[in-house]
DNA sequence: CATAGTTATGTAACTGGTTACGCAAATATA
DNA sequence: TATATTTGCGTAACCAGTTACATAACTATG
């Protein structure tokens, strides 16, 4: 059968970036699961970013990462909960929580960092035909940053 | 602040598929609340499904969105529940529920087209700089569907 | 033609995001 | 310095998908 998202066109790219990422989603957590592996999806971010920068808060992390502030606390919440990530009250402004790697957290990143390499090979061999994809995609994201879907349509509404 | 996902390269690709969608997505919403239009994201998909076809069963539904059923299947409760669909049993299949458009929800698809329109007319400008984003993404896509993430990834760990 | 397997659909539980709201701490201002 | 505003973060409720399981109806086969 036909692939009806594809024949919409332009009226089917904002589903069919959600299949994907969907499937790319269900996907990394049955290979996570099927190996056993006590992670699951994003927290490799929190993973990089603490490894990369020692020490952040929530805020600086939904920053980086442009997710909402939630989001960052309920991945922090269960990877604290795994002793991942320690946390201590910033002394200058007690309502910041400065978030780093324990050691154990440290420990189990290196057990990680097959998958990631070759998770972003695989990544690597999706884009060979699409070698125009990264950089396009960052120029959408550039676009819907300045102006999100609402206000354009919205826009064009109104010069009606 | 810069883009943590951006700089991750192909390992931040799913990530920002997953936050590229979503922001479409709520963006979406947004839209039609503002608007006071009584219609959720993808029930657009339906909406043009059945007027293309006229009749169609869950099932065939699922295949041609290829989304899971019970995603088609809450859609259509709600649809139903709106009266924008009806349905009546297969009497060569009683397993077999046939979906179509009531006149109501011919009627309310006159309301949407202009969002339709102005939506594609949207998509269409961010893809401007993007000229092959579309071909592209659907290469990603065939590629998914021949072997899944999880399957590319156990390939790479097991040949080493 | 009885029964084993398959298919269509429904339902439950889960997931990983979001928005909305609240509060305490910090900052700006009158 | 009292008060209004902003900021950081936590929690609740929601949302649109998924997988897993159940059931009834259909199909194929010994």
């Amino acid at each position: 059968m036909k692939d009806f998202l594809i024949a919409l066109e332009y009226e089917g790219l904002t589903s069919r970036l959600k299949r994907l990422s969907d499937a790319l989603l269900y996907s990394t957590k049955d290979l996570y699961k099927s190996e056993g592996l006590d992670i699951e999806p994003n927290w490799n971010l929190i993973f990089k970013l603490l490894r990369d920068h020692k020490e952040m808060t929530i805020t600086e992390m939904s920053d980086a990462l442009q997710f909402s502030h939630p989001a960052i606390v309920k991945i922090v919440n269960k990877m604290k909960k795994q002793s991942y990530i320690a946390s201590y009250c910033d002394k200058d402004d007690k309502r910041k929580q400065v978030l780093s790697l324990t050691k154990k957290g440290y420990q189990y990143m290196k057990n990680l960092e097959v998958y990631w390499q070759n998770g972003a090979s695989v990544v690597e061999d999706l884009l060979v035909d699409s070698p125009n994809f990264l950089e396009e995609i960052t120029r959408i994201e550039e676009k819907i940053n300045q102006l999100n879907y609402k206000q354009r349509v919205l826009l064009k509404l109104n010069k009606e």
